[in-house]
DNA sequence: TGGGGTTAT
DNA sequence: ATAACCC
């Protein structure tokens, strides 16, 4: 029954949206706590990606130059950011922290989840009901300052979340100094658009009355997230710009130009209506590492480059403990006209005798991949002519668990509890198990 | 415009 | 393999 509401029912779903506040900036003050009281920008080549709020009154905006930056406020103190080890580290232990509460955890990039606590509060809700309803009261916010009626049974049951919302902020600060904001809401869509209504470190519910306020609010279709920026222009050029325009357009118009399954879905969510489900992202699904610069133009540089991607990579994937069984280069190449749009990409499988090189480190596994590598680039660039590549990346993907670690075996149910969930640690804790205990 | 990610076609 | 989306 209650399983049966938190995976298809569209009526009474509960979710709350989590959105921590500048988190590398905030990661880098955890890291350095003298950063805190200063303006601080995280760099990554000559962009400031995110500062933290002492910059923010200052007048530094995300993705601004370096140089527009510095110009701005010659106080600000800049790290480098390229490197997302940290980020991505504490990004996973939020995750694993909202978990906690409810196995429905979906990540959006390393700073936002969304977590459906639907069950949740129908267990509270069940609890409340036994000594009455008229004690319940909202934590943060209620969005557009709509007054709450405790006869309204959804009410209630936001309202309660709002509270889960609270404990989980309180808990990701406590256990790991974070602040963020939460919106609790009925669908994935709402819960997002209400999280960013009061920041930074608040939270905000919305109840279904003001659902059209705060779609309406958005100045443009381009704000509604799901249309993106292929989509924004070709709307623009049938005339549409505003969530008005969305709503009351004709069905078969967006159908023609952006084909029966964008046109439902963007033309829905114009009305604040989003029926998809939270999924949980559990471990990711594939592991890249980039590279950009000025210029590249020679084999042997883009070698080099390669090397040091794969190694940093073969890392990260030797933690993880699953093995890829597909390798992808992308490149840039440089271009006046359209610089970040072109990438194209190659990729191939890895072969067995290669994949099994893996776990065991005592085969050099690096060389023949950049051998792959090398081949998969001169499939998109003809090296015997000039070439300008201004990006490189390497990905793999195609993970699959290792051989020990299958349904019915100890590994399976030992990854599934252990709070780090990979396979590497699957495999600690299977040899530390005593031989009488292993069966 | 960085350095990542995801899903759909 | 690309194209779209997200941060």
């Amino acid at each position: 029954m209650a399983r049966a509401l938190a995976a298809g029912s569209t009526a009474h779903r509960v979710i709350v949206h989590i959105d921590l506040d500048c988190f590398y900036a905030q990661v880098e003050m955890i890291h350095n706590p003298e950063l805190r009281e200063k303006p601080l920008g995280v760099q990554q080549k000559y962009l400031v990606v995110t500062c933290n709020y002492e910059a923010r009154k200052l007048g530094i905006k995300k993705l601004m130059s370096v140089r527009d930056a510095k110009e701005k406020c010659p106080q600000l103190i800049l790290v480098n950011g390229e490197d997302l080890t940290p980020y991505r580290e504490i990004s996973y232990k939020v995750t694993e922290l909202l978990e906690e509460f409810s196995p429905l955890v979906e990540r959006l990039g390393f700073d936002e989840n969304f977590v459906d606590i639907t069950e949740m509060v129908e267990k509270k809700l069940g609890q409340l009901q036994r000594d009455g309803l008229s004690k319940v009261s909202v934590c943060g916010h209620v969005y557009n300052d709509q007054s709450i009626c405790l006869q309204d049974m959804m009410h209630v049951r936001l309202i309660i979340g709002s509270q889960i919302a609270a404990e989980m902020r309180e808990t990701m600060h406590n256990r790991l100094g974070l602040t963020g904001c939460a919106g609790v809401a009925s669908n994935k869509l709402l819960s997002k658009l209400v999280s960013g209504t009061f920041k930074p470190n608040q939270q905000t519910v919305l109840l279904p009355e003001s659902c059209h306020h705060l779609i309406e609010s958005l100045d443009h279709i381009r704000k509604v997230p799901g249309i993106g920026f292929k989509t924004t222009k070709r709307l623009e050029l049938l005339g549409l710009s505003s969530i008005r325009d969305l709503q009351t357009c004709s069905p078969e118009i967006l159908v023609k130009e952006l084909g029966v399954a964008v046109a439902e879905r963007i033309q829905k969510l114009s009305c604040g209506e989003d029926d998809s489900l939270v999924t949980p992202s559990g471990p990711p699904q594939s592991f890249s590492d980039e590279d950009s610069f000025k210029k590249c133009s020679s084999e042997v540089e883009v070698k080099k480059k390669i090397e040091e991607l794969l190694t940093n990579l073969l890392d990260r994937i030797h933690n993880d403990g699953r093995k890829p069984r597909t390798i992808r280069l992308t490149i840039r190449q440089f271009s006046l006209t359209n610089k970040w749009f072109n990438r194209e990409s190659r990729q191939c499988p890895i072969p067995p005798h290669i994949i099994q090189k893996f776990g065991t480190g005592t085969y050099d596994v690096v060389s023949p991949l950049v051998d792959i590598l090398m081949k998969l680039f001169r499939k998109m660039i003809n090296v015997e002519m000039p070439f300008h590549i201004t990006l490189l990346s390497v990905c793999f993907s195609n993970l699959k668990a290792l051989p020990s670690c299958t349904r019915g075996s100890i590994g399976f149910y030992l990854t599934r509890t252990s709070s780090h969930a990979s396979a590497r640690t699957c495999i600690q804790e299977m040899e530390s198990v005593p031989q009488d205990q292993a069966h």
